[in-house]
RNA sequence: CGGGGUGUAGUACAGUUGGCAGUAUGCCUGCUUUGGGAGCAGGAGGCCGCAGGUUCGAGUCCUGCCACCCCGACCA
């Protein structure tokens, strides 16, 4: 037994990292809270990218790329966005190494000084708008719909593998509008694809909802959310797409002469998804055994293990293994065909159930007799003997099985986990005995809620855009309220 | 930054009263094996986190430092 896993139940955050290192995601590194991700985890992030990548395309964006580094002064042109980001930016001051006069190995050469400091973006809003200033005349040039692929970089206090790292990868949107209402549309419906990636494609349920002048981005005006539920009842911020008014355009002087010849800021959106969707991922649909990802993210959906005693066998199987393989490769799922004789049939199928490959089937003389394959489903640890014959179809057929399957179960639990309270002490007591998503009535006061944050750690996760209007009163100060709104702890 | 933990072979760990650096696993070789993490035999692999100190002698005792992990405060 090499690979002993933690088990959920014993320790959640153990096994969470259990799973990341062994199952060969991700590898700490030599720097404080910055992870390597390995080939494995970098594949996940691969379909992620391609999949989004496409649906922005057929929203009409298009790919560019902005500097890492930002001077100071931009960051700070924007008062709200400076502040939510001051505390957690990692600055450049030199540009320049020498060597140590007194011998002691690579200073820093302090006549390299910057004349004003870089900071390493930790979201690029401030250099894209002073880039956009020379894009933008007319009402002609708008919209100007963009979205970058890059790192940023937060320094964060505390890390997490995926979930919260000082680097990270993501995209960012960025788009310009001559209009109010079409950014917010705009900002609404790169939700709208936030949502329906992470519910066809990761098989993760999502609610989406606009979060409280709190838990706002840093800069906007709104900023509406998908928040998902992982299986310890925390819930995680998927995907935010904000609306940001003109307060860049302001900033940033960006302006446009609109069709009655009139100068007018610009409206602006951006929006984004990183990493922390892998980690999301994995919290969401894994289990004692490993990983278990829903076979549209699986960088392998079918692993094929031969079982043999001799060579001339091992001959007999490749042989039809390469004619399934080629079938299932001309039909879009991906393959692996493991016959290194270097590791056996019983560690093999250990290894890819940690690796949550969907389906593992096993080849061998008594299947070649009876024309069988044994296909085992990682999402049910199930297995069944099935014929080679017509298998393609099998298995086409169970993969999207599998992947609703895997839905299904996650919005069972999901759906389970949101409570309705009408009390603090009840609020507290499902909070603490229970958690995931609690349904309460707020009176609307970022006071109040930070106050039930500072009593319980819980924060609105959001006010649900399809939130039904009801009457009620404030779960803790009793004032009246229109609505209920979604409290939990999170990530 | 506070609290806790861990640093010894690739990995996971043990190391007694201070006295030759160990176990498992993995790795290499060979043979036997192969339907749920194989067996036997042989072999290689170490700056015991770093720097000082005490001592005839330090993985072990003392001082300082560093790194990483976990829990909090902060956050996508």
């Amino acid at each position: 037994m090499s690979k002993e896993l933690t088990n959920r139940s014993d320790d959640y955050s153990q096994w969470y990292n259990d799973l990341v290192i062994k199952g060969g995601l991700a590898d700490y590194s030599a720097v404080r809270g910055c992870m390597v991700i390995k080939p494995y985890g970098y594949a996940i992030w691969e379909k992620m990218q391609f999949v989004l990548d496409s649906m922005f395309k057929e929203t009409g964006h298009q790919n560019a790329y902005f500097p890492l580094f930002i001077p100071k002064s931009f960051l700070a042109r924007e008062a709200a966005h400076i502040e939510g980001f001051a505390k957690e930016c990692a600055v450049v001051t030199h540009y320049r190494l020498m060597n140590d006069p007194n011998g002691n190995g690579v200073i820093v050469d302090p006549d390299a000084k910057l004349e004003e400091e870089l900071i390493v973006r930790p979201t690029s809003e401030t250099i894209i708008w002073n880039a956009y200033k020379g894009w933008i005349k007319s009402y002609r040039d708008l919209p100007l719909l963009i979205n970058q692929w890059a790192n940023v970089v937060r320094w964060e206090m505390r890390t997490r593998l995926f979930l919260r790292t000082t680097e990270f990868l993501w995209q960012e949107g960025h788009t310009a509008h001559a209009t109010k209402d079409e950014a917010i549309a705009e900002a609404r419906t790169m939700l709208d694809v936030y949502a329906a990636f992470a519910e066809n494609w990761m098989a993760l349920p999502v609610i989406k909802g606009v979060k409280t002048a709190n838990e706002r981005f840093a800069g906007a005006e709104d900023t509406y959310c998908i928040e998902a539920l992982v299986q310890d009842g925390k819930a995680i911020q998927a995907g935010t797409s904000h609306f940001l008014g003109q307060n860049f355009a302001k900033a940033f002087d960006v302006t446009f002469t609109n069709k009655e010849n009139q100068l007018d800021y610009v409206w602006a959106t951006s929006w984004g998804v990183s990493t922390r969707l892998i980690g999301t991922l994995i919290m969401a649909h894994s289990d004692d055994h490993g990983l278990v990802l829903p076979p549209k993210m699986a960088p392998i959906q079918v692993v094929i293990v031969p079982i043999v005693k001799t060579a001339e066998q091992l001959t007999l199987i490749d042989e039809k293994v390469n004619v399934l393989r080629k079938e299932l490769i001309s039909k879009g799922i991906t393959v692996k065909y493991d016959n290194d004789d270097k590791q056996k049939p019983g560690w093999k199928f250990a290894e890819y159930e940690l690796k949550g490959i969907p389906i593992r089937l096993a080849i061998g003389p008594r299947d070649l007799e009876n024309g069988t394959v044994e296909l085992a489903r990682r999402d049910t640890l199930t297995k069944s003997t099935v014929p080679l014959q017509g298998l393609e179809d099998v298995i086409i057929g169970l993969l999207d099985e599998m992947q609703l399957n895997i839905y299904n179960k996650a919005l069972a639990f999901r759906d389970g986990m949101i409570t309705e309270v009408n009390s603090f002490d009840e609020f507290k007591k499902v909070l603490d005995e229970k958690g995931g998503f609690i349904s309460a009535h707020w009176d609307g006061t970022p006071e109040t809620e930070n106050i039930i944050k500072n009593e319980t750690k819980a924060t609105i996760r959001c006010i649900p855009l399809d939130n039904s209007l009801e009457a009620g009163n404030c779960v803790y100060t009793g004032n009246p309220s229109i609505q209920r709104v979604l409290f939990a702890r999170a990530y």
